[in-house]
DNA sequence: TGCCAGGTCTGAG
DNA sequence: CTCAGACATGGC
């Protein structure tokens, strides 16, 4: 908590920070001073492109907890994951290439899974700003404080300790009927009734029933949680964006239920099925903002 | 002001 | 198994 740790992580692939930290995917990242910055545990992480050398990432790292190792931090970002090769499945799809070449920055990331768990159980019915505001109010509330250049952070709280927060607080906190499913999930996994960070050695299958036991994850919360926090990388998760974007891309699922559409994007793009649906996740709100005159959203 | 939001759960047919 | 309604709240 002294010197920010600083390090500097070459880029192999191209990386679009907005769109891989503010797509959707993950819920803490902000924009401020021209670093992208979030607590991850409990050490705030910083990143910017290095102005002179656009393949290069800088990294600062400050908290209670110790930085992050330069081997973690590629794993969290995801840059070796070569996106080229997702968006080749996606050629013959009818998707222009240029319109493809907006995602070419997007990176799966490798969340905390219980933050991912905590995400996308608030995600139900909701929308972008809100989930963020709403994990931030639970980190406020009943997470544990620490220090980071000298401002305080709150780290997102533990399963136990988000157990012990119990449902009447966190229905306080303005999440509704989310309130009982979070406390059961959280009181599920403090009590080890389920090994969040040990399903990611089971097959995918196995996985996303034990997921499905959770109160308040279906379908497409678990694989958001296999994809973003257990990088299963044949999830697909189908959300009301994907749902449309897919069935007007591929008329011949247009009549499928969501978990159809689901079961055929894993099979379909088989180990690329996630970093497809980020890219199409990203193509179908871009263009739903743009229409509503929100200006583009231009690539670093 | 209403409609919709990164759905899930429950009960009915 | 499939499908409509309810659900708690707020963004736009």
């Amino acid at each position: 908590m002294s010197e920010p740790a600083k390090i500097r992580l070459h880029l192999d692939h191209p990386l679009d920070l907005p769109a891989t930290l503010d797509g959707g995917q993950a819920f803490r990242w902000r924009h401020a001073n021209g670093w992208w910055e979030a607590p991850l545990g409990r050490t705030v992480v910083r990143l910017r492109h290095l102005k002179s050398d656009g393949d290069k990432l800088e990294v600062r790292q400050a908290g209670a907890g110790g930085p992050m190792s330069e081997s973690d931090l590629r794993r969290y970002l995801g840059l070796d994951d070569p996106i080229t090769t997702s968006l080749t499945a996606l050629e013959g799809s009818g998707i222009p290439r240029g319109e493809l070449l907006h995602a070419k920055g997007i990176h799966l990331l490798r969340q905390d899974p219980w933050e991912t768990l905590v995400s996308f159980i608030l995600s139900q019915n909701s929308n972008v700003p809100r989930i963020r505001k709403n994990v931030e109010d639970i980190a406020r509330e009943a997470g544990e404080q620490f220090g980071s250049d000298g401002s305080v952070v709150y780290a997102l709280p533990e399963p136990s300790a988000l157990a012990d927060f119990g449902e009447e607080r966190l229905r306080k906190l303005k999440i509704g009927y989310r309130a009982p499913h979070l406390a059961a999930a959280a009181r599920m996994i403090a009590r080890r009734e389920i090994d969040l960070v040990g399903l990611s050695v089971d097959d995918f299958d196995t996985a996303r029933q034990v997921l499905r036991t959770i109160p308040g994850v279906g379908p497409k919360v678990a694989d958001c949680v296999l994809a973003y926090g257990l990088h299963f990388q044949e999830a697909f998760p189908v959300d009301t964006w994907i749902e449309r974007t897919v069935r007007r891309r591929w008329p011949e699922v247009a009549a499928w239920t969501r978990e159809r559409i689901s079961d055929w994007g894993r099979r379909r793009f088989a180990r690329n099925a996630a970093y497809v649906q980020l890219i199409l996740f990203h193509l179908e709100r871009r263009a739903a903002l743009s229409v509503r005159g929100e200006g583009n959203s231009s690539p670093s």
